[in-house]
DNA sequence: CATGAATGAGCATTCATTCAT
DNA sequence: TATGAATGAATGCTCATTCAT
């Protein structure tokens, strides 16, 4: 069903509020953004803020999602694709490092999920991070099975790639020498010799 | 020159602190850490602290430092053994490992300087993590430089290897099925393999 | 004038929106319920109830004048037959307490006006419930004018009277093993007692 | 075993800031008496009174708990006296009336607990309240088994005359033509004529 | 050296009220 | 008339920090 023109407006501010949330605090910390920093970025009030988001908590959570669904939904994608195991692992690799750089505000908050949520919503982070974890695990797998890659530990060398996909957000910068799509190609390839 | 009995009690005690702040840091996170928790965790009062620690970020401050010149005192000596650059990177990573696990609560606070400390601290901090990072760049050049390894972007494959060290954390369980060593020497071989 | 039918769906809603606000004024306190909790009673929305009434301490104030105009209405009625002073202070007393029994959320809200209303709405009510309790003062001054009563200072007892019954709220219970006719004639009876 | 000097200091100032705090709460309500405006009474800041109570509710609750330990504790010293169930029950009603207008701060928070405190203290301030009245009970109900007072019904007595008790504070004035001792004659008489 | 007590700045959250549509 | 959205003032509570003893 179509969203009536209210409730699109809705679902447009929310996500302002999360972009602007995000934006801040990736920069500093959960503990050192307030509401009123995240309020004063979209020239709103704190109070407005609470008509949208039930509290702080609530937002960092819809942060994670939001962020989460995507990469999600973009691994589902390439998933569904027809080429080798090594295509599809290089292939996500690559997108997350894209997606990493380009939204490197909510990706930094999805990183360290642990610290800021309680365990409620922390379950259903994990949930949703689990679900994206698997598909990795997936490509090696099949990899390994088609004989394409060597008989390895799939989860340990998925725990190796994705800590090594998400720090790129801690030293790349727009003004380096390497664009977002060179860093992409060259750290794939170096982590693809992992499987060879 | 020899530190007086005196001394060495303060430096004892300071170091407690460290511990004991750690722990908890690294377990909530820092803003959910209060002076008081870490004072209670060593049966201290809340003013106490301040006689060894001039304020909450220096004691945080010390921790990175406590961390991190330990490691670079272990990778020094690395160093200087007269191994084959491989031997002694694969060293490096796999006492980085084990490290990482034995001082799991000062080692995630390491991870990120970036959220906790305040321009002036973080420089000096940065520095100190250079000054490690730089070990690593180094047998890895050594490496290339030899014809052990091929002709490889150092710095990216090191931007690699220390992201996948320190996720380590994340997952490791002492309850999990394969030991720490193990899990040093696993992981170890895996990322060498970036390097052939 | 007779009112227009505007002006009696106005009246109308009104009393509704005064109800809904008694109830629940009544139940928790008058700051725990909102305006929003209120409205929503109704299926309103927060908006729409000011357009009823001016703000907050309005909609308290005639939940006020509403219960103390309808006491004054029934008290006035009893004062006009033709009973002894006995039988109409007894009949005040019962019909106190079967109307606060029936009417139970307002009527816990009339008890305490100094709590929630401000000098210039507390200043009315107050002159309402003096109007209401001259009623009392007044059978009971007839009794003992009449020779029925024996001499009393007729305030303190109708300070004994009054808070009394009043206090029937705190202990009434509609499952309890009296009925409200059973409960008012028994309490009645043993306060007129006072007065022989 | 006695306190410590310090104990007794935190004892002490525990009271005033219950004084202090009763003082307000009576005079306006509940939720407009603010931690801030409880502070300044005292002189303290608002973060000093957390010092000694856990927050808001706790304090209220301790308000409560204080008078109802002291009344509790005088009717208790009644009931071990040889006097005839009257002269016990007008002693009960004579102190309870006069320790009201005392402590009249006090004791006009202790007649309503419903509205401020949660379910987990409510229960306990019932729980003394209910110790409370017992005592009442207790008189009357000898004095029914003596045959000093007729038949009656105990609980109906009882909760006739303690509303009317407690409501002496609602119009009791020091600057009233009675003093407290008189006032506490007459009313007191004009309840025992319910008995008889 | 240690600590009990106080402080004050800061923050998340609530809510009555307003107003354009 | 009704309402969705915004506002801002208020408030309870936390916590790093200080300091007299």
């Amino acid at each position: 069903m179509r969203l009536s023109l209210r409730e699109r407006k809705i679902a447009k501010k929310k996500e302002d509020i999360l972009r602007s949330a995000a934006k801040l605090l990736s920069e500093k910390d959960d503990h050192k953004t307030t509401m009123e920093d995240i309020a004063a970025e979209l020239l709103m009030t704190k109070g407005s803020i609470y008509y949208y988001f039930k509290n702080k908590e609530d937002l960092l959570y819809q942060c994670h999602t939001m962020i989460l669904e995507q990469s999600i939904e973009r691994i589902e994608k390439i998933s569904l694709t027809d080429g080798s195991p090594a295509d599809k692992l290089k292939k996500a690799m690559t997108e997350h490092i894209q997606f990493a750089i380009q939204e490197k505000s909510l990706f930094n908050i999805m990183v360290n999920p642990e610290q800021s949520l309680s365990a409620h919503y922390l379950e259903d982070v994990k949930k949703k991070r689990a679900q994206y974890e698997k598909y990795f695990d997936q490509f090696i797998a099949e990899g390994i099975a088609s004989g394409d890659f060597p008989s390895l530990d799939t989860k340990m060398v998925r725990m190796i790639i994705l800590p090594a996909l998400n720090g790129v957000n801690q030293w790349y910068s727009p003004r380096g020498e390497k664009d977002e799509r060179e860093i992409a190609e060259l750290m794939s390839n170096y982590l693809l010799r992992i499987l060879v």
